[in-house]
DNA sequence: CGTGTAAGGAATTCTGACACG
DNA sequence: CGTGTAAGGAATTCTGACACG
């Protein structure tokens, strides 16, 4: 796992990488777009992935597109890296 | 600025990434070896060359060196750097 | 729909101190 | 010397709700 995958950051510093208000960080989880970490205690920790998601979502949406926009958007890319990874599969099938 | 330079852990994050506790983290800093930023509210706040220096602190005081040791190597270092770039502005000086 | 805000409670962090060795 | 711990208070974060548009 690297770095960019650990869940460290509170929402705080994430308001400070990204510019947004929690507000806006915990309104784009509740529509599933950027699902944090918890603590034992329930506090939120963020991956430096989830920055870099984050200002990617606040772009669009300053672009005119709703958050459910966004969320059927990531879903088609996740079903096409899906995709691929089953061809890779397959191909490796047929190379043996 | 570096994102490595940006103070956005929090002190339980650097317990997770150093492996130390909080007393250790706390401890350095009164020895002097990593002051960690602040929040207005006074809350730490520790960058990622922070934890790494975290890290090689303590493994210096595993090794048996004691906090005062390693700030004077700190120092020492310092100064050669220092000396490095003075050197580097005279040959420029003299380049001219 | 996306965001601001006030409210009350819970989790987190802070400092200074006592302890051990 | 370096670290653990209990104590009390302060800063931070949480959730659910009302508001606007």
């Amino acid at each position: 796992m690297n770095y960019k995958d650990k869940s460290i950051l509170t929402i705080s510093s994430v308001e400070e990488l990204t510019g947004l208000t929690a507000r806006q960080i915990r309104y784009y989880e509740q529509r599933k777009l950027v699902i944090p970490a918890r603590t034992e205690g329930g506090t939120r920790k963020y991956s430096i992935n989830d920055v870099e998601k984050l200002i990617d979502i606040n772009s669009k949406i300053i672009e005119g597109h709703s958050t459910y926009e966004i969320r059927q958007e990531e879903r088609k890319n996740e079903k096409e890296m899906l995709k691929e990874m089953l061809k890779g599969q397959i191909n490796a099938q047929f190379r043996r």
